[in-house]
DNA sequence: TGTACATCAGTGAACGCGCGTTCACTGATGTAC
DNA sequence: TGTACATCAGTGAACGCGCGTTCACTGATGTAC
């Protein structure tokens, strides 16, 4: 049965929202559209309405999720302590999208890698920026480097910190890495 | 036909080689068994001569790569520097098991993701020992919490230069989480 | 404002393809004498 | 050492299942008068 425009406009987002979690947590090829669709409350045929295809959806979702995480935390060091912290490495559902998916998006279609690389790039302006205003860094350029060094840390900390098995050795890596990035800050002050 | 004992053991060898290779390039889900067979030299119907499963290959097969790339540098400084080169960026099907399938493998059976977790273990005992020797760290201590925070920082800088699509951002990735890692090895020295 | 019709979002059955897995068969290897 | 038989690695057809995608249909929404 038809639906009214406003509720197109609500199933959509919710069917982003749907395949932003599913997508997370269980990678992109072990989701179904069906499941998907399930999980926004509708069922499978109704997909290709919203859609062109698979594909699509995840280029869209993508860039769903990076479009809503945009009011970013300004506070550096605030984010990279929830970052890196347990919640964060046990939430892989409703977490960093490119902790989650970035090594997967490598291997699907160009417009999906574009999205991310552009959500990528964005991440590490805003980094740059709050890294430069914290005053941790004695130049733009130094500010950059801080800013792409700890974001590299912090993305595979969290990648390698969800594969380990050992409780201790997980929380150890996510620690161990957040007070790494913090030295590094310190350091920097002392060696303007 | 029937094949000796030692064929069964090149075959063997070869079909994990195959495996390795396509699993890192491609990721688990878009490598078919029929293809790892295929690209070892045999055809599928044998495959279940080697193995239980799909997903005993895959297991097996980080136990293989993580068992070969046993003969690690000892220089952390050369290490990182060909990690986080422009070739190893390029050479997913050769490169780092951990940067190409880290992220999925967490959605693995517990096998593998147990046999990806004892090979990083491993890795950080080995990086940790190499940095205590090579006198950048004050203590022990001090020694493994570089080895940590430098190698999530190598393998979240590999990952994201592979997604990122734009050269010159995805070579100043590389570039800066190098120059990163250093400053702060010599920072390290200078605050003994 | 109310009515009649056209539109189209959503449904669920069906299609087709590809993949993991199985199996009967083949013929070379390994073994017993 | 040579022969006869048993074993079993490899082959390729076949099976069954699940998934992405399509489609005829339904009935509520939107629109024209």
């Amino acid at each position: 049965m038809r639906v009214s425009r406003e509720q197109v406009a609500i199933n959509r987002q919710k069917i982003l929202e749907a395949a932003s979690r599913l997508f997370r947590e269980r990678g992109y090829d072990a989701v179904t559209v069906a499941e998907v669709m399930s999980a926004a409350g509708l069922t499978h045929g109704g997909f290709y309405g919203y859609f062109k295809s698979k594909d699509d959806l995840i280029a869209q979702t993508l860039s769903h999720v990076f479009a809503q995480g945009e009011v970013g935390e300004t506070d550096v060091a605030r984010y990279a302590a929830r970052y890196l912290s347990r919640a964060h490495r046990d939430n892989l559902a409703g977490g960093c999208p490119t902790a989650a998916l970035g090594a997967e998006t490598v291997r699907q279609t160009p417009e999906a890698r574009a999205v991310m690389a552009a959500g990528l790039k964005k991440q590490i302006e805003r980094l740059s920026a709050a890294k430069a205003a914290s005053g941790d860094a004695s130049t733009a350029a130094h500010a950059r480097r801080a800013a792409i060094g700890s974001w590299s840390a912090m993305v595979g900390a969290v990648i390698l910190a969800r594969l380990i098995d050992d409780p201790a050795l997980s929380n150890e890596i996510l620690d161990e890495t957040h007070a790494w990035i913090d030295d590094r800050d310190r350091d920097s002050i002392q060696n303007i």
